[in-house]
RNA sequence: GCCGGGAUGGCGGAAUUGGCAGACGCGUCAGACUCAAAAUCUGAUGGGCUUUCAGCUCUUGUGGGUUCAAGUCCCACUCCCGGCACCA
């Protein structure tokens, strides 16, 4: 390899290893990237998402990084004061996981894993202001996400509680719903079970509303991104309707999104774990069944019992409820398929409308009732195969008989408003955000237990909770600070009498929503951020990440900036004004992973090209959005072009061309602002690199087709040089900056500023016309651009390949597009 | 089932939003350099047909439609990726 090095570099291609160290120590001593937090210059904070520290990156971490940085370094050359700052999320379970294997403790592997990915990133050319560097382990980091978790306390936003809970057998620990995964742990794949215990969660379900209304302002996220929260957050309108219950007071409250239908509920349904079932069947003889059904539901896999082929099955409590509208007794029965904690826990059944209640109705033999009639055809009870779903006129609905379904959704619900039979409400899929972890590398959750006080939050003073070091971390399914009785054993904050302390960590997840405000002032003793810093950076100008956080860590930081907001310590309540999600690189098919076996290491390619290179051909790859095959050959094509721009740019001045001279001053003039344009353009938009790249690729080639014959002409190339230089710069900062200094400027490529494109010099005097005949290309004529509509056609028509495809035919229209092209009608 | 995104040469992908489909790059082929190979450089490169320094014709997942003109708009459908889903 190194033999293969030296030859590639003696050719003169260009020497690209000892370019890339030189400038990347210049960068770090010219402090390109550190940040004047308090100038008077316009802002632009670029953020790109903080990795948990692994021990090697790999091409496809890659794409985040450069795409960042490429965006960090236009917009430095723009004259913003760029905060590009980078930290490490670095508590978390793998470290954990490698120390039981390893034996060496999270805290010493995590540490000299960020060492190593500070090399890599810096290897890569990524710029960051490491003057700001966080990272979530450190006691100076996790007091102020212990601090955070106090202030949502205070507000009763975080709680206790015990709770059908998801548990992972592998990680012994619980999981919040987001991390869950089609049943499985979101980390290690495994499935999940159902436990029954107390836990800390974040009442993240009382920001539902805004979180969801606010989608709405942020017009520069992705929409899919948008959608997948929306479908987490699941807001669904209706009514609940209170059902009396036969030969009794108390009523059996069902939530319907179908309140237009209710003459039609023939019969209502319970979870089995519904607290009234007890007291419901206390007395019926067939109590033993019933109890048995429930004992059986209950032992069922939560997983399995929701799935959808999962089979309907039911009992009949022996007790009625009265429908409200119609007065009719209906049936109460116990059902697997309705979920406790979701709505009411029970539900209204209209089998005619709908197709689940449709399937149990007909398997059990309850009754039918069609309340809507389908225009096309009459329904029939005896003769319907499903449920009819769709629209139509309201039947057998006493007073709102022949109204429409819709319109009669409003009536009815206004009715049993005034009637007090049941009120509108809203429920939602998303549940409240358990935050316990029973693991060792994390924040402490800085929380006293008092046999007397009961639960007391540790005063502010005191913290941080520390996480002890000298700890026994075997996952036995408790927390492994359980045993460590310097850290459990305190006395109690009110009362000063013994007690314990938590002894779970918070999820990692609590740790990474905070921590783009801690960036501005990250050394900060006294204060999580400060406010004034904060306010006036923020919201992120542009966010950077991969799409798997759609839902997990972009949900949540809304959700803690929205409730620092709340408290007034924030201005703003959406932290991320700008979302850019990168697709995935591919190889192979899928997803670079270790267990895959189909990781791609950068290594070899920055020895053999250097990592202008690997940026150049991450860039280029394809639309950054979208996810990309890595193919390390094609990597080939983006060197050969650095060392077309290398003889280019080196020896502009000197031009000689080897073929045929196809191209003119004057176009080339043009061809180059037309390119500055477009790379502009390309960068304002949603970064699309790699257009931008084959724009500049398009006028390197034309270079290479141009032969320089006179004074203007190198003053002309020069300008090329220079500007190809600047354009490229953002992409291949190493040798930008090799080549800008061999141009002869002083200091930095990344002080100068980007290039202006001039209107006057996109404007030609010639243009090359499309000569359509009846929409088929039939010949091309080079007119002058501001010929007039009549001479083009008079040019036109006397062209004689025109003649030859009109000849002999009636000539009924000419359609002119201006500068473009004429189709002539035959 | 609902929602979102897709389908363009051998491959990755372009196409100024209705105006020359296939830019740019990879690969392939040919040539230069070389004793030779690699690397590098130069050129050609969607398919079919013909009378081959030219020209015709077909071609953007499928089938229809609108239009002087459709990858782009409309209707119907197929397949792929992602999210949600016994959610009442």
């Amino acid at each position: 390899m190194s033999d293969n090095k030296n030859e590639t570099q003696q050719e003169g291609i260009y020497p690209f290893s000892e370019i890339e160290s030189r400038w990347q120590s210049f960068w770090d001593q010219e402090k390109i990237f550190e940040v004047d937090a308090l100038s008077d210059k316009p802002k632009f904070y670029c953020l790109v998402m903080f990795p948990y520290p692994s021990a090697a990156l790999h091409v496809g971490h890659g794409r985040n990084y450069i795409i960042g940085d490429a965006v960090a370094r236009y917009k430095l050359m723009r004259g913003f004061n760029v905060l590009s700052p980078m930290g490490f999320d670095a508590f978390g379970l793998p470290a954990e996981n490698a120390a039981l294997k390893t034996n060496i403790h999270p805290k010493i592997s995590t540490l000299s894993n960020i060492e190593r990915m500070k090399k890599q990133l810096n290897q890569w050319g990524v710029g960051y202001d490491w003057s700001r560097e966080v990272a979530s382990c450190l006691p100076n980091y996790y007091k102020w996400t212990q601090w955070i978790f106090l202030k949502l306390y205070e507000k009763g936003l975080a709680y206790k509680k015990k709770a059908a809970v998801n548990w992972c057998s592998s990680c012994q620990t619980v999981l919040a719903n987001e991390q869950v995964v089609n049943d499985a742990c979101e980390r290690c794949d495994t499935h999940v079970e159902t436990k029954e215990l107390e836990q800390w969660f974040f009442k993240i379900t009382d920001y539902a509303d805004k979180l969801l209304d606010d989608l709405k302002l942020l017009e520069n996220w992705p929409d899919r991104v948008k959608t997948m929260q929306r479908n987490w957050i699941g807001r669904s309108e209706g009514v609940t309707i209170e059902f009396p219950i036969a030969d009794e007071e108390s009523k059996l409250p069902c939530f319907t999104t179908r309140v237009d239908t209710i003459h039609g509920a023939t019969y209502v349904v319970l979870a089995p774990e519904h607290p009234l079932v007890s007291n419901l069947i206390k007395d019926v003889d067939e109590k033993e069944n019933i109890e048995a059904f429930i004992r059986k539901v209950r032992a069922e896999d939560r997983i399995e019992r929701m799935s959808e082929d999962g089979e309907k099955e039911g009992v009949f409590t022996g007790r009625y409820a009265i429908n409200p509208m119609t007065q009719e007794k209906i049936p109460i029965w116990l059902a697997n398929y309705v979920l406790f904690d979701y709505g009411t826990g029970c539900v209204m059944a209209v089998p005619t409308h709908d197709q689940r209640d449709f399937l149990f109705a007909k398997k059990y033999n309850l009754p039918l009732r069609v309340v809507i009639d389908n225009p096309k055809e009459a329904l029939k009870e005896s003769e319907m195969t499903e449920a009819y779903e769709d629209e139509g006129v309201l039947v057998e609905s006493g007073a709102f008989t022949g109204k429409g379904n819709q319109e009669s959704w409003n009536l009815i619900a206004d009715f049993m408003e005034r009637n007090d039979i049941g009120k509108r409400s809203i429920n939602y899929r998303l549940k409240d955000w358990l935050i316990s972890r029973q693991r060792y590398w994390g924040a402490p959750i800085p929380i006293i237990y008092c046999d007397t006080c009961g639960a007391v939050p540790v005063p502010e003073s005191e913290l941080p909770v520390v996480l002890p070091e000298e700890v026994e971390f075997k996952p036995t399914g408790k927390s492994p600070l359980q045993d460590n009785a310097d850290f459990l054993n305190v006395k109690c904050p009110k009362c000063q009498s013994d007690a314990r302390r938590e002894v779970d960590t918070m999820d990692t997840f609590v740790d990474s929503s905070w921590y783009y405000l801690r960036y501005l002032s990250p050394n900060d003793e006294t204060k999580a951020f400060d406010f004034d810093l904060v306010n006036k950076w923020l919201p992120v100008d542009q966010y950077i990440g991969g799409v798997e956080h759609a839902i997990l860590h972009l949900l949540y930081s809304r959700f803690i900036t929205k409730v620092l907001h709340d408290l007034d310590l924030l201005s703003f309540s959406e932290p991320f004004k700008n979302l850019f999600t990168q697709g995935m690189i591919i190889k192979d098919g899928a997803k670079m992973s270790k267990s895959k076996g189909n990781v791609v290491s950068p290594d070899p390619l920055i020895e053999k090209y250097g990592a202008d290179t690997v940026r150049l051909y991450t860039l280029f790859i394809g639309p950054p959005e979208k996810d990309a095959e890595w193919n390390d050959r094609a990597a080939d094509g983006s060197f050969r072009f650095l060392g077309r721009v290398w003889r280019f740019v080196t020896q502009s001045s000197d031009w000689k061309i080897a073929g045929e001279a196809k191209w003119k001053s004057k176009d080339l003039k043009r061809l180059l602002h037309q390119t500055i344009k477009k790379v502009t353009e390309d960068l304002e938009g949603d970064f699309h690199f790699n257009t931008a790249i084959s724009a500049i690729m398009e006028l390197i080639n034309a270079c290479f087709q141009f032969q320089q014959q006179s004074e203007e002409d190198k003053a002309l190339l020069n300008e090329v040089a220079l500007n190809v230089t600047l354009l490229i710069a953002p992409f291949v900062p190493h040798v930008s900056e090799e080549l800008w200094s061999r141009l002869g400027n002083e200091g930095s490529i990344f002080r100068a500023s980007w290039p202006s494109f001039d209107a006057d010099s996109l404007k030609t005097d010639e243009v090359e016309i499309v000569v359509q005949v009846l929409g088929k290309v039939r010949a091309r004529a080079c007119v002058p651009s501001d010929i007039s509509e009549e001479d083009l056609k008079k040019y036109v028509l006397a062209d004689e390949k025109v003649k030859t495809w009109i000849d002999g035919k009636e000539i009924r229209k000419i359609i002119i597009v201006p500068n473009k092209l004429v189709n002539i009608v035959v």
